[in-house]
DNA sequence: CGTAATATTGATCATGTTCAACGTCGGTGG
DNA sequence: CCACCGACGTTGAACATGATCAATATTACG
């Protein structure tokens, strides 16, 4: 007996959707029916969504990663979140008349485009799907909530320490966090825009953490050494990544 | 022919939704149903979700404000939201098994507790109001983006100023901000942990601001004296707040 | 009228920014 | 193959925004 959706280009997305909230057999075939079919490919650093611009389609992201952020008119920009491999970008957007953000890669990304009608017709044949879609909503709302208590009320060396144990527990449902270590193909200067701090203390942020032994980040692999120190200096909870857990 | 909802407990609600996107004849009155039986009052300062407490109720509120907020474990707090009359309180919320936040009034608050299988019924019985709850959803979603955002890349004035534009522009639909003008109770320690700041530095913030003639704030109440000025001093754009609309 | 919460003020302090220079790495074209 | 180039990373010094601390109004309300 293979694991849901093993081998598929789906994968990713369906092992994230199921543990958020189960799948049924049938839900899987039809996600691994419509992905399948819808494949496209995108750059590193190319705009997948403009701000300003009509949405009308949803992606499912099959891997690398892209982040969404905001540019104020003097050139000031903050990412607001980062999308990773699994995640759906945006269910149902189409009901807004435009974005109201921009969606860039920050790695070369692989990604499966569907449309409106497609979309509907997947939410209207499979409760299981549905609801596993309308959970990663409200996982992203509540993630976008703890971004807002780390950019507000964290001081510089917990805000990148909580950002990492987000990102690795985030990427661990689609096996991408082995061993507390995973690729990471975000520059310190996006990782300033993200933590709205300023691309030197950044770099002097993560020496410390280095320092620290908590980490190491050299290339493009993030490792947490020792991640209980590193969760407990970020004050780092992860229950709102996990709808249905409780310490 | 009187506008929707007119006169009817559930009319901010009405208001806030048709403005999001038309309802029908049937979903508004399904709503006026829903709601008139439903009323509960609260006191201020009570929590109507607690931290880690499952929620299986979806609350519209009716009159009153209230926030979302996080504590870390060394008593920091971050509001990293206000919730306004006509506005609902996480829609479909009891797919999480428990809440990844607290919710607080911030006044005396009147509002609509429906129960799961009520608004599921809701949600099947009506496309009109189903589409309208998911675009309040999606511009929940925006907004809490753009608090991103503002935490993280405004300073301290634009901070204080654009979340005064944002709230008076949420009050706007719901006809509780005429000639710019509403009801504000929010203390300067709430403002604090709503932009970040401290106390103090919000006093200061706030006296500047009112020294440049952009607000008037003392009671209750709050008035932008001068909108534009402050629109554009806190880089403000309220595309975000309208699915619909593009400048 | 008294009390607690909220608002205000001044002074000192600290975290993080800015600026400017230099180092390093990877890729690309001669 | 190597030299160059641009992006990214690192360092130091001066600066600035906002925090903290502590004291004193002011207000709301029982």
């Amino acid at each position: 007996m293979t694991p849901k959706g093993q081998g598929t280009a789906a994968q990713q997305v369906i092992r994230r959707l199921d543990a958020l909230r189960p799948l049924s057999e049938a839900g899987v075939a039809a996600l691994e029916r419509l992905v399948a079919e819808r494949i496209r490919h995108a750059a590193g650093n190319t705009d997948l969504i403009s701000e300003g611009e009509p949405v009308d389609s949803v992606r499912m992201i099959l891997s690398g990663w892209l982040c969404r952020h905001k540019t104020l008119a003097d050139g000031r920009r903050q990412i607001v979140n980062f999308i990773l491999p699994g995640e759906t970008c945006d269910a149902r957007i189409y009901l807004r008349g435009f974005a109201d953000h921009t969606v860039t890669t920050l790695s070369p990304v692989i990604y499966a485009e569907v449309n409106r009608d497609d979309y509907e017709a997947l939410l209207a044949s499979d409760t299981s799907v549905a609801e596993a879609l309308w959970c990663e909503l409200l996982v992203d709302m509540a993630v976008q909530r703890e971004w807002a208590v780390n950019l507000g009320r964290r001081d510089a060396l917990e805000r990148v320490a909580h950002l990492f144990c987000e990102l690795v527990e985030r990427l661990r449902p689609v096996g991408l966090a082995e061993a507390n270590s995973c690729d990471f193909p975000v520059t310190q200067m996006e990782l300033a825009d993200a933590t709205g701090l300023s691309a030197v203390h950044v770099n002097r942020t993560l020496q410390e953490l280095r320092g620290s032994g908590l980490i190491s980040l050299s290339g493009r692999t993030l490792t947490l050494s020792n991640p209980e120190a590193l969760e407990h200096i970020a004050f780092f909870n992860r229950n709102y990544l996990h709808p249905d857990r409780r310490d």
